[in-house]
DNA sequence: TGTCGTGATCTGTGATCACAGTTAGGTTGG
DNA sequence: CCAACCTAACTGTGATCACAGATCACGACA
């Protein structure tokens, strides 16, 4: 690749173009950190209860340990990680009523957003979110379905029904719920990829499609609802969850979390 | 206070009571830092716009700046604060457009919970939300009004309502919202406590607490909303918002903010 | 054989130093 | 007198070091 080098100066002759371009990202380290970790979790290839340590995480990502303590801390402050006082910080193990909260909240929440959306989404990003419901639809029913990409599929799905609402801090919040409940919903969604095949994720997507492409706020918030009570319906059952009590002192922590995740992601 | 010392060992008869204490807090450093930050942040006392310098705030606290790096990087990933790249960190400035976007999200949110609570709430928490009412109410009425009392006693009043809805996530979620619209609201109920004595906000919490006695969720929800909505509207009138462009490069950034808050926080 | 003490190792936390980039103020040249 | 430069002080970011506390495995005592 040795093309010819672009001189360092084509700027005079419209002077409003600097002035122009929104100031630029300046990603710090710490930043790159904290979006590898929190897709991660959204991914589900952190395990609920795995054990993190700052330094094993530095030594993976090629960075010095600074950068981790700023992604942790932030992640933390969200209660997406949690660090135990002495001891280690580690993916939260949600109690059963910990998850149907966050469920409950989840069904208000984006079910507004799925409100807002269907008043407010632009043709193309309806298209969009048609282009991701198809994908889900190919890369759940596939033989044998791949998981991993369904669950892409149906993360860029609902949140590009979110953007679509044109509320940046909603999109926030929502993400923030997806931090929590990221590692069990997908986690269980890469161990039992078959349940992809039970049809009730892409029934509801359809409906949600249908709606939007109706302009029908309510149709899209029941089929988004639909969707997660289903799901979360499906978790409750399979178990996996932590028990009742919260502070769990002794009780258990004997199960050991399969180990996935920070060893294989590679270098940055 | 002489009071004869205590031996120190009354425990064999019951040999559970070690296992029963819950783990202490170990409250760190940057948590410190975080709470007094927040506080800050929702009482007003930092004003939109304001720039914060970690050293300074370190210096101010009595602490080194990594506890104070750790508290702003978690607000600044709620964009509690906001870093800019070089210069250094401010109270974000809001944009008339970020501000109704942050209305509508506590209408949902924080009616959500209202419902909750008027379901859920407890006699003892009831009671409880009544003597923040009646405290909100003599503070306001007062003459001169004490505005920081009300400001504190409103927000004693809001979060009793919402830990009534026995949900710790939705309070979580409430509290990053008025993370972001307390510099604005109490900054002005601060400047202005003659708002105070309009006695919308006393009609609306009147209106809950009636609402909460007689386990009405729908009234509750409404009372709530309606306290929310004509704060809102008030601050939308007065002004005092960012201009609706967000970036903001170099239109204003004149209008110097009031500098009141950490120097006058006092040590540690 | 079972259980408790004990030390090596690892944990997060905090402090200090180093650095690139920006800001602000003073000075110089026009 | 105004503008441009230039330097000194300050900004957040990252790295390195130091430390108290917790974990875990090994070994001694009962």
């Amino acid at each position: 690749m040795i093309a010819p080098v672009q001189p360092l100066a084509p700027e005079p002759p419209r002077p409003s173009a600097i002035a122009a371009v929104g100031l630029l990202p300046r990603e710090t380290l710490g930043d790159r950190v904290t979006a590898e970790l929190r897709a991660l979790l959204v991914a589900g290839r952190l395990a609920p209860g795995e054990k993190l340590s700052l330094r094993r995480v530095a030594e993976a990502l090629g960075v010095s340990i600074m950068p981790v303590r700023e992604a942790v801390s932030r992640l933390a402050a969200d209660s997406a990680l949690e660090v135990l006082p002495g001891r280690a910080v580690r993916v939260p193990v949600l109690t059963q009523a910990q998850f149907r909260e966050l469920t409950r909240l989840r069904l208000v929440v984006e079910g507004f957003a799925a409100e807002e959306a269907a008043r407010n989404a632009t043709q193309e990003q309806i298209a969009a979110i048609a282009a991701c419901e198809a994908r889900f639809r190919d890369l759940a029913s596939a033989e044998p379905p791949d998981a991993a990409g369904a669950v892409a599929a149906n993360r860029d799905l609902h949140f590009a029904l979110y953007e679509a609402a044109a509320m940046p801090t909603l999109v926030e919040m929502i993400e923030r719920l997806w931090l929590k409940a990221g590692p069990i919903l997908n986690l269980d969604m890469r161990d039992e990829p078959r349940r992809l095949k039970g049809g009730s994720a892409m029934q509801a997507h359809a409906a949600l499609l249908d709606a939007l492409r109706r302009r029908d706020p309510v149709q899209a918030r029941d089929a988004l609802q639909r969707d997660i009570a289903e799901a979360a319906a499906h978790i409750a059952a399979i178990g996996r969850l932590g028990p009742e009590s919260e502070p769990g002192r002794s009780t258990d922590e004997a199960r050991r979390p399969p180990h996935i995740g920070i060893e294989t992601m590679g270098e940055r």
